[in-house]
DNA sequence: ACGATATGAATGAATG
DNA sequence: CATTCATTCATATCGT
């Protein structure tokens, strides 16, 4: 999802090093876990791919444990992190998908960083309903088209050949990319003759019905 | 706390300023939003003016929608902007409100927040000592130094239960195990000598019960 | 030109 | 599940 974010976090910094904390320098270290960028992408699969998207707790104690392969990592890491990916994606929505009684697939994306470049599967429904897919298999009838890869391979470093995920920083974490398309948006009906007389009456029309 | 950024004037980048700046292509260029003076009058009116803190996301839409008018703007600008100028605040108070002698923003542990949550009480079961005690020398009382914004924070929560899984019903269910599980490291398989992965598989190995 | 600061963006962690 | 808080990263802008 960041682009070009974190500059280095992924590196397995094992052992918290929480008691070090006091010391000026090796400031790296913070308290709150930092995904891996193999971490996340497992997660993404399993989101995506795979539609989790609130594992239970022996499902979150599984995928934890596989993920503490690649970095330490603990079972509310991973609750949380479907949490706030669920949540955030609804807020996207709610924020962009302003009005629109009937269906209009036209909703793209409003600007929030585009949705993820390499598992961008989701679910191709317009429609607010999910697919409801359950998991694991059937699921991926349309999954990748473009088949990125990793079927089969080992997959510890291998995103990089996916034509889509471009961008390729070494190792810097380059997930999503594009998230520039053109204020697409709800298309104001901008351009109206407001001269701002009455700033007040202008601000109150916002916050209220405006009706 | 504002310098006065007053550029005046509305994007005055325009796309194409690949001047320099490592234009390269990806790296995802999108200038983020500056907000134009219109805007940030607007925004700060409704802030101060109106109280408005946390827009929800309706007031959102309209807030950007009408904010549209002075120059680009999308729904997430606006959500960004309330949550960064509330936190800002905010912080920027728990500073100047300090004058405590020995009063550092960052001290050790944390300061304030939950202690360790992680590995903390998560499981007060089998290790209650030290949660409470923590922190060295009995860190003042916490007393919020800036209290202003909300009263105290609920430092010492605790998830609600402890029972690790639990969960007879593994299937959804999301609502009831919201936070139900006690982080432990029930220590699985940890260090287990995975080395080549099918992602399918282990995706699967995730999902599935038990195989 | 840099370095500092302000601030947009992103996200982990929590709370209700 | 939605909302909010804290933190951190990235970058625009300004000061010297």
């Amino acid at each position: 999802m960041e682009p070009q974010q974190q500059q280095n976090q992924q590196h397995p910094n094992e052992d918290s090093s929480g008691s070090g904390k006091g010391s000026f320098l090796c400031r790296q270290s913070s308290t709150r876990w930092t995904p891996t960028t193999d971490q996340i992408r497992i997660l993404k699969d399993l989101y995506y791919n795979n539609g989790v998207r609130s594992p239970s707790a022996e499902q979150i104690q599984r995928i934890s444990a596989r993920l503490r392969q690649y970095g330490k990592i603990e079972g509310k890491n991973v609750f949380y992190w479907f949490q706030n990916h669920k949540a955030r994606e609804r807020q996207k929505k709610r924020f962009t998908t302003t009005d629109v009684p009937m269906q209009r697939p036209t909703v793209a994306n409003g600007g929030w960083k585009a949705d993820d470049p390499i598992h961008n599967n989701k679910y191709p429904n317009i429609s607010p309903g999910y697919s409801t897919a359950s998991s694991s298999t059937g699921v991926l009838t349309v999954g990748q088209i473009g088949n990125y890869g990793y079927g089969s391979m080992t997959m510890e470093k291998s995103f990089r050949d996916c034509s889509i995920s471009a961008c390729g920083s070494s190792t810097g974490a380059s997930e999503s990319v594009s998230h520039n398309f053109g204020w697409v948006g709800i298309d104001p009906a901008c351009s109206s003759p407001y001269t701002l007389f009455d700033k007040k009456k202008l601000i109150d029309g916002i916050l209220e019905e405006e009706q």
